[in-house]
DNA sequence: CCGAGTCTTTCCAACGTTGTAAAGTAAACG
DNA sequence: CGTTTACTTTACAACGTTGGAAAGACTCGG
């Protein structure tokens, strides 16, 4: 089978534990010897076994990622953020899909398969705040999303409310005043759908603008079929508007689709702004005026906070840092299916 | 720190093989022992330490898998898929981003991370043919894609020719007679533009069409930003089509963005086809015709013919079957951009 | 040439698990 | 009631590695 210390340290003539040694850095070894080893480890194509280091050590070099599914764009470029930043840190990244399912999600927190690495980034869709005890967990973890918030748990996250609000008002700015929103969840307060709604409603507050219920499109699933669809019933409702707030890019490129179909035409009949900017927003028909949620600053700084807890989980533990939520800065990108000055294209 | 057999064992007031027999359901235990165990497992939350199972058993319960780049939708979407296919059978994956760099594809074979998984499932993109010595590695070896062929290795891929072939003689029968093509790569044979490519020459001289370079648009990545150059370069030539073959969705999305930004209605004066049926196919404006490349079959026999070819592993593989080259079935999915009857709508 | 100090190598145990085989116990048979 | 047989539990070693500390070798000063 594989190469292991014994056969280098057979070919070299040494103990396995001056093999080791080489392999460690150890300094304290002739230069005659470690030539020897290390010719020896060449010719034999030596690798070292990282599941008996990992035994041995206590460490993986490992972490899990649980994202709801990688064929949503977001959690896909969320997903190949996550990577790229902990291959930065010489560490591996083992991805579980859970569908967004509460069960599932439940299941994936309690399973030993999580033996297998070093911590836990999650990113939950389906459970609830009441959930919350069972992330209380024996191994690391790192939070993401808006899902779930508990005090003891490192989360990052982003200013969803404030990020709405400034896309809506983006959308006042522009000349806009019936302003639709797509992706909205019955009921929901807190969750990525809750706030960004809040974070509507304040924008309408602060300008003065009456809140419309029928302007309000709901749909459980941030797929493109699910904001066509909440765009379709909101067209049904009859209600005039201007502009379309897509909770997402994914719910805003749906929610497009049906505006042209009903020969409204974006962005001079209606404005659209989505939220993610995702890589597809540039390059839509026409492009998409989004949030850009600083995903790349997610994926780093929840690799980083990870990667120190699991530091300071071997230590004493003492001085280890208070579970923080970290927040990423937001910003719109203007594109064309919202441009800054909106009526004046209306008005051409 | 984590709960071990001997913990349970000391509860329970048994050795720890018998704990380790009662998990791993040895028939000859007495119930009352039984539940004995059962209820100390369950009282102090036990969990197998699957690494050291991993160790002293020789499998990790763990595959790997090396694509290009998860934020390019193909390929997240394929992840999702092999993810899924492993999840059936109780397996993780530990995901690898390559970048499509030929060294990072090179040292991800050789990386020791592997020794962590029981094989690999590796779509190149960088590598060329002569590489695939590179390929002989000492683990269970999954090829996907066009890219490198080689007898010695279990291959899943696609009719790339044919399929390439079936999508430019839709555009023909349609009534299309100059079809340009987006994301041909130069003087590339082997690999899916190489393949595609040779697949829309193939229905051209069927039908009795000539080939005109100036309707080939050359672009290396497969992003929408390489879709939308190598169509303005195509429109820089000033040469005439009514049609366009994405060599891939990005692509093809692009591309129909600079075919409206130059004033060209589509399919009306120009038809657009694509290929890889992703998710947004469906969902642009127009709605993509597109070829679906059986992206889940794929993922699902890659995940199946490397798990039989682990277990063989474990046998005296004397019976092991020969690697083979595994082709999924195509279809041609009609959407918008590229009706059925497309000269029809040209004329009216 | 001896002893102290430093460098270099090795031995042993352990990480948590399971395969093997032996030891112990109970049931069945004559 | 002894003996075979089947059932139940345990001891031990091993998977490949590394930490700790002992053992061995060398260098230097006196």
């Amino acid at each position: 089978m594989a190469v292991t210390l014994h056969d280098v340290a057979r070919v070299a003539g040494v103990s396995i534990k001056t093999v080791s040694n080489v392999i460690n850095d150890y300094p304290h070894i002739r230069p005659a010897t470690k030539s020897k080893v290390e010719q020896a480890i060449e010719e034999l194509g030596y690798q070292p076994n990282l599941t008996a280091r990992s035994l041995r050590s206590g460490r993986a070099g490992a972490i899990a990622l649980a994202v709801p599914d990688l064929s949503l764009p977001y959690f896909a470029e969320l997903a190949g953020a996550v990577i790229a930043a902990a291959e930065a840190a010489g560490i591996v990244v083992l991805v579980e899909q859970t569908g967004g399912d509460p069960a599932r999600e439940l299941e994936v927190l309690r399973s030993p398969r999580l033996t297998m690495t070093d911590g836990l980034i999650f990113s939950p869709l389906g459970i609830e705040q009441s959930d919350a005890p069972a992330l209380r967990v024996p191994y690391p973890l790192v939070l993401l999303g808006e899902r779930v918030f508990d005090p003891e748990h490192d989360h990052v996250s982003m200013r969803n409310v404030e990020a709405a609000r400034a896309a809506t008002e983006f959308l006042i700015a522009s000349g806009r005043r019936r302003i639709a929103v797509v992706g909205a969840h019955e009921g929901e307060v807190i969750g990525s759908a809750g706030f960004r709604l809040q974070g509507y409603r304040e924008a309408l507050d602060a300008a003065g603008l009456e809140f419309d219920p029928d302007l309000v499109g709901y749909t459980a699933p941030w797929h493109r079929s699910g904001g066509a669809q909440a765009m379709r019933d909101v067209l049904a409702h009859g209600a005039p508007f201007d502009a379309v707030f897509g909770l997402n890019d994914t719910l805003a490129l749906g929610a497009m689709r049906v505006l042209q179909e009903a020969g409204l035409r974006v962005p001079h009949d209606v404005s659209v702004i989505g939220f993610d900017d995702l890589d597809e927003a540039e390059y839509s028909i026409p492009s998409l005026t989004t949030v850009d949620p600083g995903r790349r600053w997610i994926a780093r700084t929840a690799v980083d906070t990870l990667l120190a807890r699991i530091a300071a989980a071997t230590l004493d533990a003492a001085d280890a840092p208070r579970p923080a939520l970290q927040l990423a800065e937001f910003r719109i990108i203007e594109r064309e299916s919202a441009p800054a000055a909106a009526s004046a294209v209306a008005d051409a």
